[in-house]
DNA sequence: TCAAAAGTGTTATCCTTACACCCATGT
DNA sequence: ACATGGGTGTAAGGATAACACTTTTGA
């Protein structure tokens, strides 16, 4: 018995803080203390109605307390209540709904206090090698989760009950297998689907039995702890598709940067190669940009004109974004 | 005192429940207990973590208790914990955060069920007036609303802190003016902006000042308890853009119908007029319906075909909806 | 025979995609 | 001089928007 009466609910905030750093995409890692098990964790913390009076308030107020961050853009993704996912068997603390927020930040300057907290920032395709298709098709693709995937889903084109599609033909819709082509947008679908087939670790963590009867299954992208690498399927997903019709990636550039360097940074998060005239073309014409006058040598070659972002198109267009077509 | 302990939070569950009769959309509006100080609510049920697995589980169940009414799709919209909005002055019960979900059905055969309950569908538009241009614009917005929040907006355009844009142009990109397009999916936005300039009930009644100095304001639209009208916003969002790339009309409408009443439900739902011949291809042209064979004179004049859904398109396209174009 | 609603064919226009080529700098 | 990355023009193809017109029924 406690003192005080313990919640049966208890609402916690968890954050996918975004940042671009070396062409790279990542996102902030908590410090130690919530990385017993050797699981790596998103930020979390609960929330508190009495301190705050809204999620956004809240989440901005601890991830500053937290990691001395300042986040700019944030967003409410999803809430998420599964009960197997969150709490392990036997577990009989509060039951934990997380609500997830994707937050973008710039990478700061300097990370001291990131340091003094443990945190840090990691390359989010750790977490998801097979959705950075920039350099070429992943390997692991065809090499391990596509097999495993086959195999699971058998050669019925059975519908199961309550599901109206077969297995086949979710994996052919969410891989881009026979002929669909692959959506970078189904991040979150692509990582349910593993989820299910027991082939993420997660789900065995979580109870359900690996569908496949192998002695040994290998491991798809590093895990993380409850259901974060969930949320941050979620978020990747969210980004990838908010990238084309609203101007969000400004939130991770500097202030000032070439055409290539914005280039490379939609790149990373939509995780595929842009044909890079019509990239130009389309920025340009959107009228996202500005140039400043100012050029850079940084890379080498003809140096590259500088431009800033135009505040002001949030007010003439009514879905600034980057509808990045079809293939690059 | 309480003999138990009073939880700080409660997570509630409220359902916006859409049908389209008559080629009207309606929501599920809660029964008489629901409605005391004469404010209709949405359904609202609170979350058991113990009874339910899941939020959508939760919801099921509790709806049909409620209502006798089996809903089909349903989709998480987002979550609210504004304090400010929820509970009133002085109120000292638990913290409620409200889970806003949309829920598809087609109009139930007989309302035995629903009558028995008190809950009854009632004319989305009622809520909000200015939203239905299937006609001609809504009169109330040159007539009202616009001159109102004219009057809010000044004659400033500057930013106020905190907002990156501002009023006057937030107006602009909301309402379509001043060359900006009329935009059907930002009911939302509409509808914070309304609450802001405090000329909807439910901002007056959360203790928000009215902007403007009058003695009496027009009644915009019929308010709702709690913030349920601006779950409902949030809905109709939702469904207005879920419709341009996924087949979820079809959730709304009888197995076999004509391509006259799939459009008539489409413009409906998304509030504006459509282009026949347009709307016929695009609908053909993407394989979503096939013929019955069958014919219906039901309307008067030449008997239109039949058709059904194909279900089968959601394995074929990987976006299957209907890209309703520029205007009607 | 006429009104009402269903259904078809065709054209102009815009946007996307792709290809080919020229320019400016450092080494 | 040449490699490297920056930057521009223009043509082909497809999707959309808009038009006019024919067909089939009931009253």
């Amino acid at each position: 018995m406690h003192d005080k009466p313990q919640p049966l609910i208890e609402i916690g905030l968890t954050a996918a803080i975004v940042a671009v750093e070396g062409d790279e995409p990542h996102i902030l890692i908590a410090g130690d203390s919530a990385r017993q098990d050797g699981q790596p964790a998103l930020p979390y913390g609960p929330f508190d109605p009495l301190a705050h009076r809204t999620f956004e308030i809240g989440l901005r107020a601890w991830v500053e307390a937290q990691t001395g961050l300042r986040v700019g853009y944030v967003e409410q993704l999803y809430t998420f209540g599964d009960r197997g996912r969150h709490s392990r068997p036997g577990d009989t603390g509060p039951h934990v709904v997380s609500i997830g927020y994707l937050a973008l930040t710039r990478v700061p300057d300097k990370a001291d206090t990131l340091e003094a907290t443990g945190a840090a920032f990691e390359r989010w395709y750790r977490f998801f090698p097979w959705e950075d298709w920039r350099g070429a098709r992943p390997r692991i693709l065809d090499e391990t989760i596509l097999p495993l995937l086959e195999e699971w889903a058998g050669h019925s084109e059975q519908a199961e009950p309550g599901r109206p599609l077969s297995r086949r033909a979710r994996l052919r819709l969410c891989f881009g297998l026979g002929g669909s082509p692959w959506d970078e947008e189904k991040v979150l679908e692509r990582y349910e689907l593993l989820y299910e087939a027991g082939l993420v670790e997660e789900a065995r963590r979580d109870g359900r039995e690996a569908a496949l009867a192998r002695a040994s299954l290998p491991k798809l992208g590093q895990p993380l702890r409850f259901d974060h690498r969930r949320i941050l399927a979620t978020a990747i997903a969210r980004l990838r598709a908010k990238l084309k019709y609203r101007p969000v990636v400004f939130e991770l550039m500097p202030e000032e940067f070439t055409l290539t360097a914005l280039q490379r940074t939609v790149e990373a998060i939509s995780g595929r190669h842009l044909h890079k005239q019509n990239f130009r073309r389309l920025v340009e014409s959107a009228a996202l940009v500005e140039p400043t006058g100012a050029t850079s040598t940084a890379t080498g070659g003809r140096p590259a004109a500088v431009y800033r972002f135009r505040r002001e198109v949030s007010e003439e267009r009514p879905a600034p974004g980057l509808r990045l077509g079809g293939r690059g």
